[in-house]
This record gives C-alpha cells, sequence and structure tokens, in this order.
RNA sequence: GCGCCAAUAGCUCAGGUGGAUAGAGCAACUGCCUUCUAAGCAGUGGGCCAGGGGUUCGAGUCCCUUUUGGCGCACCA
C-alpha cells in the first residue's frame, strides 16, 4: 500500500493539534476548541511542501492575530516522527513546512518495493460500483460519441478500480422495444426494394436511414432470396432482425475490442422484457401508488418528486416505454445484483433523463443519490479546421470503427481522457494521427522511450541497476530530481482525487506533468558516466519513474512503447 | 418560456471542500546536440478570469443578475 504522501500530511497535522493543546497547557494560547483547518500542498512550492492555514481558522476561537497564533504554535511543535524538520511562518499567518530528506529516500525506496501496485490504495473499501457506457443503440454502428464515451468510461473504471472498488463494466443492450420494431421495418422496406425497386416501397420517415440497413438486407437477400416476400410482415421483419441484429452487436463488440474495451457484462434489455422483471417493477410503483391510468396509458407520478410532468409507463398500445425498463433496469442493478453504487455514461443530450431516473429509483424505494450519471458533452469532429458533420441517418458519419483505422488507439484513448466529460471538445482528426511532439501522446510515450534507452545503454557497459543504501539514495539532492520524486510521491492522492470526482483525465494531467518532470530531469542531470553509487541511485530514480508512467497508462491501456 | 452544461493568454485548456504574485501546452520569437533518443530542454512576449452586484479578513472559486454559446423539455431512445 503506497500512502508515504498521506501519511506525512496525517502525521504533520496531528502535530500541529498537539502542538496547539501544549499551548493551551503552558497558558500561550487560552483554552478553546480546535476548529478543522486544512494541511494542504501550496500551489507555489517555494513556500514549502505543505501549508496549514490553522492560524487563521483559530483566529476568532483564540480571539488573536493569525501571525501571532502561529508563532506559539510553531514554537512549541514536535516534528519528531513527521517526514518533516522545518516551519516557517509567512503571510497572513500561513505555517510552512517543509519536507526533510528521509521522505524523498522512502519515497523511491517505497516505488520500487511496490512496483505494478505502487498507486492502487483501499480507499473505494471494495464496494462494487458498476460502470455503464457507451450502450450504444444495436440497430446502427456506432458514431464518434460513443468513442468518447468509450474511453472515459473505460479510463474510469479503471480509476476506480486502482482506487481500491470492486468495479464491473456493463454494456446495456437495447434489443427490444420500439427501435428494435423500427429497425426491422427499415430492413423490410430495404429488402422488398432489392426485387421491387427503390420506388415500389416507401421508405418511413422515421426508419433508419443509414448505409449499413441496406448492407444488411442486401446480405439477408444473399442468403434467403426474394422467398421472404411471401411470408408476413410480422415473420419478414422477425426474420431480419434475427439476422441483422446479433450481427450488428458482434460488431460494436470486435470494434470495441479493436478499442481495448473489453466488458464484464451485456446486458440485454430483452431478459427484463422476458424474465416478468420489467412487469415486477412496474407491480412495484402501482402498488406504492405512484401509477394512474388516463387516455389508456398507464403514467408514473414523476412529479410527486418534483418533476414538471409525468411520465407514461405503458403506451396507449399496450407496450413499455423506455423508461419503464430503464427503471427495471435500474432496479436490477441495485436489487438483483448488488451494486452498491452505479454510475451512468450518458451524452449530455440525455440530461433530462438525470433526475427522472434518480426520482424513479426512491420510488421504488431505493436510494437515487446512489446512482451517478457522468454526462460527457457531445464530441465534434474536425478536419482541416473544419467540423465534420456527421449524421447516423445520413449514412456518412465517421463511425468508431472508421475512426479507429485511421487514428492509432492509443491516440484516441489519449485524446477523450484529455479533457473533463463536461468540457465540449472537437476532436482534431489532423492532430489525432499526427506523429510528433504536439500529439500529447507521444510527449509521454517518449519519457519512457528514454527511461528504456539508458537502461539499455547501460547494460550493455555491464552495468545494471542495484539496490541502493539509504544513504545512496540521498545523494538525489538535484532540484530536477526531488521535484520528480515529489511527484512520484503524489500518484495515489491524484488516483484518488480522480475517482472521487469521476474524472480520468486528471490522471491524464498527472502522466503528462510526470513526464515533463522526467525530461528535465533527464536534461539536468546524467546517469552514465557518474560515480557509482550516484549512477546507481539515479537509475534507481528511473526505474521508479517508468513504473509509475507504466502504471498509469497500464491503467489507461495505452502502451509504453521501450524504443520510439 | 422552463431547465441542464459552459465562458480564464491569439488557440486548446488546468486551476480538490474560498487562500499567498492566476498556471500549462500549442502558435510566435531566441538559445541548447563530439557525452544516456532534440518526438527533448531553457528563455522572451502575451490576461479587465464574459459584464455587473453581493457574501468576508480574503472570490477565478460561493450567491444573485445580465449577456453569449451548446443541449434538453415526445405515448423517441
Amino acid at each position: 500500500m503506497s500512502k508515504i504522501e498521506l501519511q506525512a500530511t496525517e502525521n504533520l497535522k496531528n502535530a500541529i493539534i498537539a502542538s496547539m493543546h501544549k499551548c493551551m497547557e503552558n497558558g500561550t494560547l487560552p483554552q478553546a476548541e480546535i476548529p478543522d483547518f486544512a494541511v494542504e500542498i501550496p500551489s507555489d512550492l517555494s513556500h514549502g511542501d505543505r501549508a496549514a492555514n490553522a492560524a487563521m481558522i483559530c483566529a476568532k476561537a483564540f480571539h488573536m492575530a493569525p501571525r501571532k497564533i502561529a508563532e506559539v504554535v510553531a514554537a512549541n511543535i514536535s516534528l519528531d516522527g513527521t517526514y518533516f524538520d522545518k516551519c516557517e511562518i509567512a503571510g497572513p499567518g500561513f505555517m510552512n513546512f517543509f519536507l526533510s530528506h528521509r521522505f524523498y529516500v522512502d519515497v523511491v525506496k517505497e516505488v520500487l518495493s511496490a512496483g505494478t501496485e505502487y498507486g492502487r490504495s483501499d480507499w473505494g473499501k471494495k464496494k462494487k460500483i458498476m460502470v455503464e457506457f457507451v450502450s450504444a443503440n444495436p440497430t446502427g454502428p456506432m458514431h464518434m460519441g460513443n468513442a468518447r464515451g468509450g474511453a472515459l468510461g473505460d479510463c474510469l473504471a479503471s480509476v476506480l478500480d486502482a482506487a481500491g472498488y470492486d468495479v464491473s463494466r456493463e454494456f446495456y443492450v437495447n434489443d427490444a422495444g420500439n427501435q428494435i420494431l423500427k429497425f426491422g421495418r427499415s430492413l423490410d422496406v430495404r429488402y422488398q426494394q432489392i426485387y421491387k425497386g427503390e420506388d415500389a416501397v416507401e421508405f418511413p420517415e422515421d426508419g433508419y436511414h443509414g448505409e449499413d440497413i441496406k448492407d444488411s438486407a442486401a446480405e439477408f437477400a444473399k442468403i434467403h432470396g426474394d422467398k421472404y416476400l411471401n411470408v408476413s410482415d410480422e415473420e419478414r421483419q422477425k426474420a431480419l432482425v434475427d439476422f441483422a441484429l446479433p450481427k450488428n452487436i458482434a460488431k460494436m463488440k470486435s470494434d470495441l475490442e479493436k478499442y481495448r474495451i473489453v466488458y464484464d457484462t451485456w446486458f440485454l434489455e430483452s431478459t427484463l422484457h422476458n424474465d416478468g422483471e420489467l412487469d415486477e417493477t412496474i407491480q412495484i410503483l402501482k402498488d406504492r401508488g405512484m401509477t394512474y391510468e388516463q387516455d389508456g396509458a398507464l403514467w408514473y407520478k414523476a412529479t410527486a418528486s418534483g418533476a414538471e410532468k409525468d411520465e407514461v409507463l405503458i403506451r396507449q398500445n399496450g407496450t413499455p416505454t423506455y423508461f419503464a425498463a430503464d427503471i427495471a433496469y435500474h432496479r436490477n442493478k441495485f436489487v438483483k445484483r448488488g451494486f452498491e453504487r452505479v454510475i451512468d455514461v450518458w451524452g449530455a443530450d440525455h440530461h433530462g433523463h438525470v433526475a427522472r431516473m434518480k426520482g424513479a429509483m426512491d420510488a421504488i424505494g431505493l436510494d437515487g443519490s446512489k446512482l451517478d450519471v457522468v454526462l460527457i458533452q457531445l464530441v465534434r469532429l474536425v478536419r482541416g479546421g473544419e467540423v465534420v458533420r456527421m449524421s447516423k441517418r445520413t449514412g456518412k458519419a465517421i463511425q468508431l470503427g472508421d475512426l479507429l483505422d485511421d487514428v492509432p488507439v492509443d491516440a484516441a484513448r489519449f485524446y477523450f481522457n484529455l479533457r473533463e466529460a463536461t468540457s465540449q471538445m472537437d476532436f482534431d482528426l489532423d492532430l489525432a494521427v499526427q506523429q510528433d511532439s504536439q500529439n500529447p501522446v507521444y510527449y509521454v510515450q517518449y519519457a519512457h522511450a528514454r527511461i528504456c534507452s539508458i537502461l539499455k545503454n547501460l547494460a550493455a557497459e555491464g552495468i545494471h541497476p542495484r539496490k541502493c543504501s539509504d544513504e545512496e539514495l540521498a545523494l538525489l539532492t538535484a532540484p530536477e530530481e526531488i521535484e520528480l520524486i515529489r511527484h512520484l510521491s503524489a500518484c495515489t492522492e491524484e488516483i484518488i482525487a480522480s475517482a472521487r470526482d469521476y474524472d480520468p483525465a486528471r490522471m491524464m494531467r498527472y502522466v503528462i506533468t510526470l513526464a515533463t518532470l522526467f525530461h528535465k530531469f533527464y536534461t539536468a542531470c546524467r546517469v552514465k558516466g557518474e560515480e557509482e553509487s550516484l549512477t546507481a541511485a539515479r537509475l534507481n530514480l528511473c526505474l521508479a519513474a517508468s513504473t509509475v508512467l507504466e502504471n498509469v497508462l497500464s491503467m489507461f491501456k495505452i502502451t509504453a512503447p521501450e524504443s520510439m
């Protein structure tokens, strides 16, 4: 378990509190309750390694000037047993603390001994958590929004895993309901048009206009010929759906695997309809008095939980709505499968659905606050400085599969996680394909390749990494070395913060900074050709840096090449 | 009309529960390879944090409001 940096902060805070109690005993501070204060890493590191705002926070309670409080607390503090050896008072009353060299030595040792485990923690307490993402409609190919959602959802799941959750990745397959009927009708028309001509059968306005529908119908026709022209509409459409849907799902699966996304579960919506879970869920809502009938439809009283209007559960024609199935689906996640927390990754255009869904969870007696929805803003595709419009209907849209043919997976996964989910982004096709320094993924990978190169060159001279004594590791004192080690020490904290905020982009920034600090170290400090102990210590630091680079990159399923 | 997300350098964006002089990258300009990969490093210039109020010791950060973008308000999913 890697916790040096957390421990350092915790111990320091306790030392400050202990000093305050001591001051109260010896009369330099009045007796009073100590309010909660913060020990944090200052934005300007020249101020120190940790800053406490205790004196300012306590000014009211002690009726004393903040600087005066800081002075007596600093005079009475004992830093024995902490990683700090100096305290300064600055500004309005900040207490700034400086790390002792023992800290840096211990960090390097810890990274090397923890290896691939470094950065992982038990913060999530092994709670069962699900991340459902992409869940694209199986009636057509996946688009750019799914590409972003896929990268984000998969990496979010990895971050949660590293932070100590028991994570499950899930794809919800909408293989039932209205859109499947529409899918069948669309296939049907395309199938008939093959034999009767384009003008003989009119294509429904609300049908799926994509080329993929034509392709599927043509493939079907190739196998079965025109023999389905003479059966009932229902039978023909069922045959077409039974043929095309599994094919579409298989295609999604293989595209996503190309994208390095592997799900724990592909959950079929149809199971909710077939197993009676949907009826069960609706019955619960009825029993709880949350429904009523009107105009031949069954309504859910969404307004009871603050919504502006009620929602239909069962249509006049007797078929359940998507919303009804979705309630049953989320109930399944919590009740049938026992997830303690559920995260849905949705496109921002579904934001109106969020409050409804949470409210519905409360309405069936669960806790809507255990459902979190990450909304991702839509992606605009840009090429040559111009926006490329994408539309499933025209069939001309760039699909996920096409994207992965053009853009390396490393670059795509990196690029999509560069920005927070809430920010709108342009995906610059030219930049993503570009294999040079403007593309940040190469900047990070290059740092790793450089480390491997150092190791290789030294190995050729018979010099191999070896265990160093504390005294030898204490030779790492250059500013570039100290900065690098300090950043290595923050890894666990960053992963926890990323998990807490559902923000994998944060780790992306962390690893870019790590690469920067390594490049600076590389420029300023030589490994080869130094005095033996120093070379050995720097080799240890290189190994530690590459360990953390690899850990973070592998978390994002981005490769860490040994040479470039 | 109601609601959700946003607005920070020329461009793309960082700025955990309010804290010290607002930071990167790209683009522009200037340096650094006889020594571990120059896909790198160092430096220079660049800002009314959209406007206006408020909360307090202290606001890019919290509240209100205006403006400007993106999106949503179906017996679609």
